[in-house]
DNA sequence: CTAGGGTTAG
């Protein structure tokens, strides 16, 4: 027997929308008692499918879906309707997509026009312009070459994967049924193929523009570099500004550097009593971390708390960061402890910040907590872990963890890696290890690298060693002058005078500019 | 039920 909540909710879903099911449940777990109720009760099979199609929704598209659960439910399905093989394709990963795609051709049922931009999508989440193009013929075949949803998810498509000339040809082809948004998504594949010019002539050109447009433009300037002037202008244009012309041009600010202008307009916004989005938050509050503006950070997360705003992931991760990068160990943690769910960014932003602030104790017992709770790591997850190792002076752990990302979690090591490594090495004074590290590591060193080592020479008396690779340096970026440095440094640790001399005169005669706040592992 | 803009780690 079914309680009344239970039937209620029953009856509800059997007639409400496709985004009304998606608030249907709070959590798989309550859809799968939910399922267990009505498949005992045996009420169910009058309206099996639209009751399957309704949790399959939840499943698949829910903001943390289940797509085992959600393939559960669809092998059940005594028949799986064209409605369920959509909703499948729109929720997999984009191999499986095409796998449905297959499936479903073979139970002779015909794809709709909801079913390409779907499989198309999945095809410009994936860059496969191969299957892409196989799709594109479908799409002509079966008579979609014209739906103006379809042809939209080309062009995107194409212009995701750099195909402009096809973008473009798709475009020009359907000139009689494309509207703003097939102008605007153009506008955004020039953009983000590097011709920002091209772009702004299509914009120019466009018949109509909407809000939409105009962030695209901007934000397309915003990160073409050089381009942020332009951006502004545009921004300071735009007929009606919503949030989200403030959060690109936020953005753009903080993402090309330009952090006290990004802040600026933050404030001015915040002054006019707009409401800001979460775009703005993130982008401001990394606005303060880039700045180490720990009392500009403040305020930005007292604004979050007042307005109550719930420590979204985003939010509370780029909170994580800007502490860390400010120095408040403590707030950082505070913020970390407090958000319920977490994602890798989130725990390499604390590693990050406690390896920073020479907790580097503490970032390796982070890091044994991340596998204990088999929370997903990566390659930036071990750059945090090295980096506190090397300023910890924790060699044995840096070595060890260089092997665990190898030999455990099959991870490349980046340039990072290995800097990170002979940075260990040489601070520890193993200096004759860490040249031996560097012939062996299959990438050409970085000028850095060099740089870390001749450093570590200096720190621990081995002139000559030092000097060999300071010179080597030096020639191999004659116009850097923080190389220059670290072959003075040398000298002057050893009191070689002369030499010291010889070095001044080869920078004044080589004519090197000073160039200010080179730090030594960053260049 | 479908398309374009908007955010975090090195």
């Amino acid at each position: 027997m079914l309680s009344a909540h239970i039937a209620r909710k029953l009856a509800w879903l059997q007639h409400c929308t496709v985004t009304q099911a998606l608030t249907a449940f709070t959590t798989i777990s309550e859809l799968k008692q939910f399922h267990a109720h009505i498949t005992t009760s045996g009420l169910h099979h009058h309206h099996h499918h639209f009751i399957t199609a309704k949790l399959l929704i939840f499943s698949a598209l829910s903001a943390s879906p289940d797509l085992n659960y959600a393939q559960t439910l669809f092998n059940h399905a005594p028949s799986p309707s064209l409605f369920m093989f959509n909703t499948m394709i729109r929720a997999e990963q984009p191999i499986n997509s095409l796998q449905f795609y297959i499936q479903m051709l073979r139970s002779s049922i015909s794809p709709d026009h909801f079913t390409f931009p779907f499989l198309i999508k999945s095809c410009s989440a994936s860059l496969d312009t191969v299957v892409g193009r196989q799709l594109h013929s479908h799409v002509l075949k079966l008579g979609f070459g014209f739906d103006v949803f379809v042809v939209n998810c080309l062009i995107d498509m194409y212009s995701h994967c750099g195909e402009m000339g096809c973008a473009r040809k798709v475009f020009v082809e359907c000139f009689d049924v494309v509207d703003v948004v097939s102008w605007t998504t153009l506008v955004t594949g020039y953009s983000g193929c590097g011709n920002v010019d091209l772009a702004r002539k299509f914009f120019d050109s466009m018949p109509v523009r909407n809000g939409v447009s105009w962030n695209a433009m901007i934000t397309g300037y915003a990160r073409s570099g050089f381009c942020i002037d332009k951006a502004r202008e545009l921004f300071d244009e735009i007929p009606e500004r919503n949030g989200e012309s403030w959060s690109a041009m936020i953005s753009g600010y903080s993402q090309c550097g330009m952090c006290v202008e990004a802040i600026c307009l933050f404030r001015e916004m915040v002054g006019l009593g707009i409401v800001p989005n979460v775009g703005a938050i993130v982008s401001a509050v990394s606005a303060c971390a880039q700045l180490r503006s720990l009392e500009e950070g403040m305020w930005l997360h007292s604004l979050i708390e007042e307005r109550e705003l719930k420590l979204n992931l985003t939010v509370g991760t780029a909170l994580v960061d800007m502490y860390g990068k400010c120095g408040s160990i403590e707030r950082a943690l505070f913020v970390f402890n407090d958000m319920p769910v977490k994602n890798v960014m989130t725990w390499n932003s604390m590693i990050a910040g406690l390896a920073l602030n020479g907790y580097g104790k503490q970032a390796l017992s982070l890091f044994w907590r991340m596998q204990i709770v088999g929370a997903p790591l990566n390659a930036i997850t071990f750059i945090g872990v090295l980096a506190g190792c090397s300023h910890s002076g924790l060699v044995y752990e840096g070595k060890r963890a260089f092997e665990v990302m190898i030999q455990e979690y099959q991870i490349e090591p980046q340039l990072e890696h290995y800097g990170c490594m002979v940075d260990l090495l040489g601070r520890a004074g193993l200096v004759q290890e860490a040249l031996d590290f560097v012939d062996k590591m299959p990438v050409k060193p970085h000028p850095g690298l060099w740089g870390a080592l001749v450093n570590a020479c200096r720190i621990h008396g081995d002139v000559k060693l030092g000097e060999e690779l300071g010179k080597h340096l030096v020639e191999l970026e004659p116009n850097h002058s923080g190389r220059y440095s670290l072959l003075s440094n040398i000298f002057a640790a050893a009191e070689r005078w002369d030499d010291l001399a010889t070095v001044r005169n080869l920078v004044k005669n080589r004519n090197v500019v000073k160039s200010p706040g080179n730090s030594i592992l960053k260049t």
